[in-house]
DNA sequence: TGAATAGTGTCTGTAAGACAGTATCTA
DNA sequence: TAGATACTGTCTTACAGACACTATTCA
């Protein structure tokens, strides 16, 4: 009893299917606040939405149009959502080789008008730099970052509200819980500015507090001083530079941090 | 501008779309091994497996026949994935009210040979004794439990064997990273219970000396104490009973764990 | 010299890890 | 009383958190 003579008799039309299968990306980036000479950064944690154009591509009336909405769009069948997710990243920020990581699916009945149509979400961290050539593309009026602080009181698209709700929770989770931090940092940086990154999703004194994290950014084991070498970007007085190693992070709650 | 007259221009089959999308549940279990009175209980994790008929229900040859397979099958339009998750569990073992979580979607063009169809994969936790009935069912020659250590060598359909061993790798993490153990509990429990637990996905020697873990337990900020309560369950001498409370935790690895 | 950033000194307390010793019960 | 499990005592070492103090540079 071969799968051949099983497929021959298989009707896929048999059963409901699905109307569409897409992919959603929540775009991460930090964006630094007056960057000034000897200053540490001050940064905001923000997410690139799409303001939905009025007509499709022939013309015709759009789906929630003028809202605004993650980028995305549907999968095709040669790919999988998250090469597609990949694929769109690219198209609309010209960036690859990011952290790109699913993170949940939206099938709630009902949740796009437009039919039985299956989301699968993931979240994508760029840095800053990587965005600037892109705000300056032509259809930039149509992209936009907005402040994790404010994006939720926007008119969104779909189920987008919930989307993002729920990639901000996974981003703040993933700050703090793996070693993510490094994807919006230069491959060497200061405490300061490790310390600016996680604050934008934390208020705890143990990082707020300059001397508590100056002291502890040396023994966290993830972490490690790149002998010998210091910069002057966030202060006069010459700072040390740290490099994130690639080590597994032991992240049980039954066992102590020191590895 | 309205979604209505948008919908009225809509045409799904503009598109390609699924040919199905379906949920699979990686079932785990505990089994003990040798319950013998004053002892200890030695732990093995399980997964729950089905072997795929030979025919349809309609007596067709069936795809993938003879082979082992997570329990699951295609969602209704009118459900969420997790709905029909729910749902296959309740029929397969007439469980409810049992932890059951998302984990992963598994798309990969070619992972069905009867087309384009997408799996919603989700992990369940589910006690020793809930599954006790179970395995006493008409078609228990078809449902298995398999020590997680083996069940990767069996002939698995579809890809799920890559769908198993993730299952493995997020259940294991699950269990050290939140307090998820507590799901293979009784509500009150020793310390040598829930080492028992998990030491089926650890070896670390803080969980597997005795002393270390009978001092550990008391310092940890999710597990309480209950006051006065012994048991002779797993020793002649009476045991400390524990309970799990709902805080928070604070799994961040910049953070002490101490709350 | 003052202002700003980046640390270090020092103290107190908690906890980890190792290992030996004690307590409680049943058969 | 032996044997098994469940602890506790004690010691050493490490780090956390708080707060004051020092270091380095530029304007």
């Amino acid at each position: 009893m071969s799968n051949e003579q099983a497929l021959k008799q298989y009707d896929a039309k048999k059963y409901r299917t699905p109307d569409g299968y897409t992919s959603d990306i929540a775009v991460f980036t930090i964006l630094s606040e007056k960057a000034e000479p000897f200053k540490p950064p001050v940064m905001d944690l923000h997410i690139m939405l799409i303001k939905r154009s009025m007509t499709d591509s022939e013309g015709r009336p759009n789906i929630e149009a003028g809202k605004w909405a993650l980028p995305g769009g549907f999968v095709a069948p040669e790919e999988s959502a998250f090469q597609s997710a990949q694929r769109e990243l690219r198209e609309e920020t010209g960036v690859s080789q990011i952290h790109l990581e699913h993170f949940g699916v939206y099938d709630t009945p009902g949740r796009d008008p437009r039919g039985w149509i299956i989301s699968n979400a993931h979240y994508a961290i760029v840095p800053e730099h990587h965005l600037a050539s892109r705000e300056a593309n032509d259809d930039a009026s149509e992209v936009e970052l907005f402040s994790v602080k404010d994006v939720l009181e926007l008119d969104l698209a779909f189920d987008h509200a919930q989307i993002i709700r729920d990639a901000i929770e996974v981003i703040k989770q993933k700050l703090l819980e793996t070693t993510a931090a490094k994807e919006f940092l230069p491959k060497e940086f200061t405490y300061s500015e490790l310390q600016a990154v996680l604050l934008t999703v934390t208020n705890d004194s143990a990082i707020a507090l300059d001397a508590a994290f100056a002291r502890k950014i040396k023994s966290l084991p993830f972490i490690q001083e790149v002998e010998g070498k210091k910069t002057t970007r966030t202060s006069k007085k010459p700072t040390q530079l740290y490099r994130f190693i690639e080590i597994e992070v032991n992240n049980s709650i039954y066992h102590t941090k020191k590895q």
